[in-house]
DNA sequence: GGTAGTAGCCTAGCTCTCCTAGGCAACCGA
DNA sequence: TCGGTTGCCTAGGAGAGCTAGGCTACTACC
């Protein structure tokens, strides 16, 4: 019989694949077993468990997501960076909306630590080396920054905009135009 | 044999408890039984399936949310609602962490438009009375709004914050001044 | 080039969840 | 008091998660 020449890597390639077509809550480990023609049984071989193949998932998004923002950001400053790295992780969560959805799971300390999402709090503080800010300002402007364009990007995909009929493209924009400005001109206490 | 005394509505808060208690993805059909004392297949004569017992408690908890944010709303204006708006928000989150999550699966059209999502909006609106922007200026910044709140709320809920000392308590309110501000100044085009 | 060991897949089978079909008993109104 | 409806039941199928144990293809070493 032959082998089908399965691996963590192409399982969790697949899985996020997979992610992205049918939601993260429908990646199962039987429908990643029919997509490599294989019995589920054989990925346990493989996988730990179902969890461990969305953590992989959801790492391995972080990585890719760190990779485009990290590229988006090269020889930028100030606004001109703000606005790529946005762009850069909007574009993520629409073209890859599983992948994302995926990124948004609990993951345990060490795991988190581990992962790219170091990468992303480096960026996210390097853009604000553009706006001068000290701590614990600067902490406070990465968190918001952060909320703002996950929030954005998870209701734009949930459909909490849906209701008025202003393009979320026009907002996004100016939504980024505001949170320069705060930046800009940071409340002091 | 004695009537369990079954309906929609104790089905659905005792739902909403067991995903404070256990997180939404959990709360199965089965369960709700077990804690009923009566047989999973039971509950298909008051709900049509599992995700409708996941549709109707994430209905309550919206309805709940607006209650809370409605109370905390009455007779403030300008920062001052802001505020309480936003503490309202967060304060259910944590107190409701499934209830919350709940809120965030994606409803049809006509379920959203007839639940207390409308009410959302248009207390969110109000607050920026207070800061008096035309459209599209209130459009966009509703959006950023609870952009700022849910993308908070959520990446602190899931520990996207963890990794740094701060707590989050100081960034939250160092946030809102932020939006405090940005919205008193809301940029030109 | 034979063979021992391991890696990669298999079947069988358990538990759990979701859900349907069909049955019976408790309660309610006429 | 006697249907009719309501509320629960049992039985059972499909699919997901996972374990145990077995067979086979490849690899490495002599």
């Amino acid at each position: 019989m032959a082998r089908a020449g399965v691996t963590v890597e192409r399982l969790t390639l697949a899985g996020a694949e997979l992610a992205d077509e049918v939601g993260v809550d429908n990646v199962t480990v039987a429908a990643l077993a029919r997509r490599f023609g294989v019995k589920d049984a054989s990925l346990y071989f493989h996988l730990k468990n179902a969890q461990d193949l969305r953590v992989r998932i959801a790492l391995l998004a972080l990585a890719e997501l760190a990779d485009r923002v990290g590229a988006a950001l090269a020889g930028r400053a100030g606004k001109d960076a703000l606005v790529a790295f946005a762009n850069a992780y909007r574009d993520y969560a629409t073209q890859h909306p599983g992948r994302y959805a995926a990124m948004q799971i609990d993951l345990d300390p060490e795991t988190a630590a581990a992962s790219a999402g170091v990468r992303h709090a480096e960026m996210t503080r390097a853009i604000l080396r553009g706006y001068r800010l000290a701590e614990p300002d600067q902490t406070d402007a990465v968190r918001m920054m952060h909320s703002t364009f996950h929030g954005f990007v998870s209701l734009e995909r949930t459909g909490g905009f849906r209701h008025t009929p202003r393009t979320t493209d026009d907002s996004w924009s100016r939504t980024l135009d505001a949170l320069d400005a705060v930046l800009s001109n940071w409340p002091s206490r």
